[in-house]
Order: structure tokens, then sequence, then C-alpha cells
DNA sequence: GGCTCGACAGTAAGCGATTTCTATTGGAGG
DNA sequence: CCTCCAATAGAAATCGCTTACTGTCGAGCC
């Protein structure tokens, strides 16, 4: 290919004047050397005020605005960050990208975001776009899919990052694996279960209906994790047709409990996958004119803005998301404004609390399917 | 000018084995030249079925990724858009965003985001970013400021972009003035506030309070003045205590609405400004024991899932969001693909209409402050 | 006064692809 | 058999910017 001017031969040095303004129409213009115009910009070198004003004058004139791409390719340094949720809509993701992308830009970087919708090949594609664009980092975000196939493929891509400099940041997912090269951010899923678990059985319930979330995902298994275990160490044997997972979203809840109740599920409280389900939940029991937690108490998990809107507001876990999102940048980032690569391996768990509010109370004795 | 290997005199040719994996040591290990990898990544050039796979091979056995800044210094071509919203959390721009990143994905695109917090600053500063990395289109969401400065700041932006051979999208906000270069999606506005407006007429009610949304946002410009032209069009006067705009959110909805209804405001039936601040409005008056549609009438605007889930349902006006977002991309990356830059100027409207639910009614002639 | 040194500015070597041009070749056609 | 062409490979020129290296030029010091 050949741009601006001619090629092979005598080479004479003509300006086509037809693509983007240049460093060196600035220099030009300026009557500078482009590698001034660069130090100017970047300020990272001593340039005379004199210089510096005319180069500025050049620039504003000229309207120019610097490639992105052709510094990072010779400065190796891209200044973004990648972020890959399972869907922007969903307030769980958003609100960790929120975090995601205002740490970001607050360290000047600009934010790459994709979506999976959750398919997991999809997920591993991405990571690739991502690593292409040579992000600084690239956060994954949400529950893993628990399949050992995708763990080795997704590995692989951590160690592909690692290797370009770059740091695959895990973001309330359980690790790959000791040894690889991730920084984690995770959030005591399983701790929460089973203290907002042990809440309600400390109101008196003992049949508590588990309701939502994916099987295959990590991240219902740990919650589930956590509400057995928190019924084992109160000795209440868990019956299986009390767990009733499949999905996380709020006509998940809605109709699945709409279900429960006509087939006359024996349960004095529901403890929802998530706050959304939980809004769905509340639907249905509105709908079966029930009243909470009059009649049946719930819980949520999470703590997303749903869960103080709806009425009565949902007893719930607390998961500090868009903090998450923030301290998976600076972690990834950490040290990369100073000198090394991030240290890979490094990783930090914030905590998580119940948020107590009207959703639940002891178990009514009289409603009985 | 030379590259790895020897410089100026004669350094012996070197592997530094440091950086990643260039084109270079996979046409080594395949024991082809750079150009044939290339060629055979791309597929748009001959190559033997043989080399293909020794190249194919020596990809994959180096976990070789190309590097997109390089590719994009070179082959002149970016594949990524860019979107500069509000706030991610917000489920308007949420799902314009959806929109966005979906039909960018599916066009092979990786997708820049970025929040502007409701800062007109950031605003340029963003769109400023977004060319830099020279992003094949630069979608702009949601009102604008009304602002002489910042449109001819916005304006600037749009020329350069263009010159750039990229693209200032503008969706769900107005024209920056006639001959600027930018592409346009938006919806009747006005159209569907008159109509809503009217609808509420229909129903009886001569006392509206509109409620909420910033004064200086195009988008509540337009709401109002199709609200006030349904009303002129009803010989209905404005009544500038019903007037009561502020902010978009439902909290903003709640307070407000709660104020009001304390100074024993006289309406009889209320629009607001979109469907979060119709959803605080519904919290207000519930706690205030006012019925919805028995005592007061409550229509929102954009047809978000909270208008579906709160009890009464909203009526409101359906904004076909994510649409409008894969709208914004097919227009501005139209030709594109093909051949020439986008059609500047090119534009288009979607269709917004009334969605009925439960929460309009007649007015209540018992209800009086 | 000759030197050393610090401040600046310019030269030019890359960064890692893509894409002309330019070869090589193995056949097909004469 | 020899020529000519299609199919393939390789060489090399860029893309636009950063950053060692080199210079230059006065000022400060001995």
């Amino acid at each position: 290919m050949n741009r601006r001017g001619s090629t092979g031969n005598g080479t004479t040095r003509r300006r086509a004047r037809s693509g983007p303004i240049t460093i060196e129409d600035v220099a030009t213009k300026a009557g500078v050397s482009a590698a001034t115009v660069s130090r100017t910009l970047n300020g990272n070198y001593p340039v005379a005020a004199a210089t510096r004003s005319k180069v500025e004058r050049a620039v504003r004139e000229l309207g120019y605005v610097v490639n992105a791409h052709a510094r990072a390719l010779a400065g190796n340094t891209t200044r973004t960050v990648g972020i890959v949720v399972n869907d922007v809509i969903d307030p769980f993701f958003a609100y960790i990208a929120r975090g995601v992308e205002r740490e970001a830009t607050s360290r000047g970087r600009l934010c790459l975001i994709a979506a999976t919708q959750g398919d997991s090949r999809r997920e591993l594609a991405l990571v690739d776009l991502l690593h292409e664009q040579r992000a600084d980092a690239v956060v994954l975000v949400g529950g893993a899919y628990d399949d050992p196939t995708f763990t080795r493929q997704m590995t692989k891509r951590a160690e592909a990052l690692a290797a370009a400099g770059s740091v695959l940041v895990l973001c309330g997912r359980p690790s790959l694996g000791p040894g690889v090269p991730t920084v984690q951010v995770s959030y005591d899923n399983e701790g929460g279960a089973a203290a907002i678990t042990d809440y309600l059985i400390g109101a008196g319930h003992r049949r508590i209906l588990y309701l939502g979330g994916p099987t295959a995902l990590s991240t219902t298994a740990a919650r589930l994790a956590g509400h057995r275990r928190a019924l084992a160490a109160r000795g209440i044997p868990v019956d299986p047709d009390l767990i009733q997972t499949g999905e996380f979203g709020r006509r998940f809840g809605y109709h699945r409990l709409r279900e429960l109740l006509a087939e006359g599920v024996d349960a004095t409280a529901v403890f929802a996958a998530n706050d959304m389900v939980a809004a769905g939940a509340l639907e249905a029991l509105t709908e079966a004119g029930l009243r909470v937690p009059a009649d049946l108490s719930l819980v949520g998990y999470d703590d997303l803005p749903v869960a103080a809107e709806v009425a009565p507001g949902l007893t719930t876990v607390h998961v500090p998301l868009e903090e998450m999102g923030r301290e998976a940048v600076r972690l990834a980032l950490a040290g990369e404004d100073t000198d090394t690569n991030a240290a890979p391996g490094s990783s930090m768990t914030v905590g998580t609390h119940i948020v107590t509010r009207a959703s639940v109370g002891p178990p009514n004795p009289d409603r009985r399917p």
C-alpha cells in the first residue's frame, strides 16, 4: 500500500493532503519537528515556552487529534480497559460496569464493553477481541459456567493476556485454578447466602423455598451451598422439593412461584436467588392474595435498587457492586502506572451484609397450602 | 528504515523474545513471510492450502493474537464504534447502549463506551477521546444541553470526525443545525407528549401536573412543548404552577410530588417526565393514601420495564430504545462496509405510541386538596 | 578565555500490521 | 519443447507516533 506521496523510485516528497491531519502537519505548521510536537503534547520532556505555544496554536488551528493507534503502537500503551458482561441491562452487571467505567475514566482510560448474552463461547471470543485491542486489563464479570473445557480455554486466554502484559480480572467469579495469572475481586457469595438463610431460620422458618438462578452458574452453586450450609448448621434437613433453581430474571420468579403456589408448595419463606427473582416472586405472592411478610417471608440477594423500591422493601444481602468494579480496575492497574505489570495473582474480597427491610417476619402457622 | 535485527552498524540479528508474539514470529515459525501470514489471516488473497495450514498451526501453537492497533494503523480501519451516554445504570441509556452494542458486535465491531454523568464538558472531552481512538462512529445518546457555546463546540467535533472519515450520530437528540455533518436517529418526543396529554384530556382531565425533567435538557423542552401544544389544541390554559420540572429520577418524582401533595396541589392527573419519575410519583401517591387511577391518574414516558412492573401498570409512551441504538449503528455504518463514508446527513425517525395500562381513569370530582 | 553542563531541538529507528509491486513456478496451449 | 498466464510468495514501503541518540548553544566555573 502507499499513502500520500509517491513510491518506489525517486520519491518526490509530495503532500496528497487527503487523509486526516498528522503530527507531521502540525510540526510543519509550527515550524518544528514532529518529535517536538509529540513532546509538547505529552509534556514529558522539556520544551521551551515559546515553542510550546507555537505548537499549541498549530494544533488548535489544524484541529489535530492524535491517532491513538499510532500512539499505542509506538508507545506501547493503550489506555483502555475491557469489560465483558452478560447483559448491559441487568442492573447487577450494569453497576459493576459503572464502577469499571468510572475508575477507568478517572484514570484517563477508555472502556471497551462487550456483552455475551450468556453465551460462553461468545465470552471466549470477546476476550480474544479485547486482547487484540491490547486492553490494559480485561474484566470478566459475573458467574462462570462450570465446565472444564471452558475453564481450560479461559485459562489459556488468561495466560496469553498475561504474556502480553495485560491482565484478566475475575470479578465476582471463581478462580480458574491456582497458578493461573489472574487478578480477582470477589465477594463472599456463599457466606452471604448462609447469613441470610440463618436470618430466616432465626425468624422461625424451617421450610424455606430457594427460588431461581441457573444451575450451571457458579453464582448459583455458591449461594445454594451457603444456603445448605446454614440449614445443616441448624440441623434442618434439605428438602429437594424446596430447591427450585432456574433463571435470574423477574419473569422467572413470578411464573415459577405462581406455579409452585398453585401446586400448594409447603414453605413459610422464600429465598430468591437475587432481587430480580424476588421482585417477581413478590408479584406472584401479591397476586395470590398472600401478604408479605404476614403470610410468607421473602428475601433476595444483591441489594439492587429494586429491593428498596418494591413494597414491602426486601430484606436482602448487600453486595457492593460498583465498588467491585472500581476495585477490579484498581487492582489490575496497580503498578501498571508505576512500572511493572500488575501483580498477577493479587486478589481481594469485598464484604457483604444483610440489609433488613420489611419482607421478613415470623412464619404464619395458619397459612397452609 | 529498519526494524528488528540489524541497526546502523552490523548488529547481529537477535531475537529479544520479550514482547508479545508478532506476525513475524508466526511467519518464522511457519517458514513463510509475514505477508503470507497476514493474507492467510485475512483471507483476502489466494494462499495455497498447504501454506495456509502451516500458518494456522503456527498461529495456534504460538497463541498469536493480531495487534489491533498495528492493524488499524496499517489497514486504516478500526472496527470499533463509540457511544457516549449519561449513565450506564439509567435504563433509558442502557437500552440504547444495548442496541448499539448488539448491532456493533453483530458487525464484528467492538464498542467503546463512556459516561458523562451529566457533565457537558465531559461529553465534549469524551467525544475527543473517541475520536482519538478513530472509532468508526461516535453515538451521542440522549438529550442535549441547550447552550449555544456547547452546540458550537460539538459542531466542531462533528466536523473533525467527518473530516477523519468517521461520523457523529445523534441518537434521540436535536440536530446541531443544518449543514453539520451528522447522522440522526430520533423519535417523536414532542408528538408522544402531545398524544399522551391528549389521552389524559380525553379521559376528562383538565388540570394535569407535569412533573420532572431537567429544564436545560432538550428532551424536557420537547416533551413540555408537546404537552403545551396538546393543551392549547383543546383550549386548556397552561397553569405555570402545574409545570414542575426538575430531574429525571425516581427519587425526584417521589419527593417533589410529596411536597406538592402536602401543599395541596390542584390536579387530577400527573404526567411524569419519564417512567422513573412516574414510579417515584406513584410511591408518593400510594403513601399519601391516594389510589391510582381512582383518585388521581398518572402517566409516564419511555415505556421502560418499570412501567409494567409497578402496580397499577403505567400508561406511558413507548419508545423503541434498543431499536434506536441499532439503527444508529446501521445508519452510521451504511456504506462504510461497502465503500464510501457513511452518508452524512442521513437521518431517520422511529415511531412512538401510547401503551395503555391501568393508571388512567376519569377525574375524581370528590378528591379536592 | 576554554570547558563543562544543562536545556532544547532534530534525526531516525522502531512499533506490528497491510498492501502494493515483483518474482517464481507449474501447467496449458501451440 | 517453448511461451505465457494464473496462482502464490516475498520484499519493502508505509501508517502516525514515541523515544533513544545526537547535536547546538549559551551560561557558569576554574
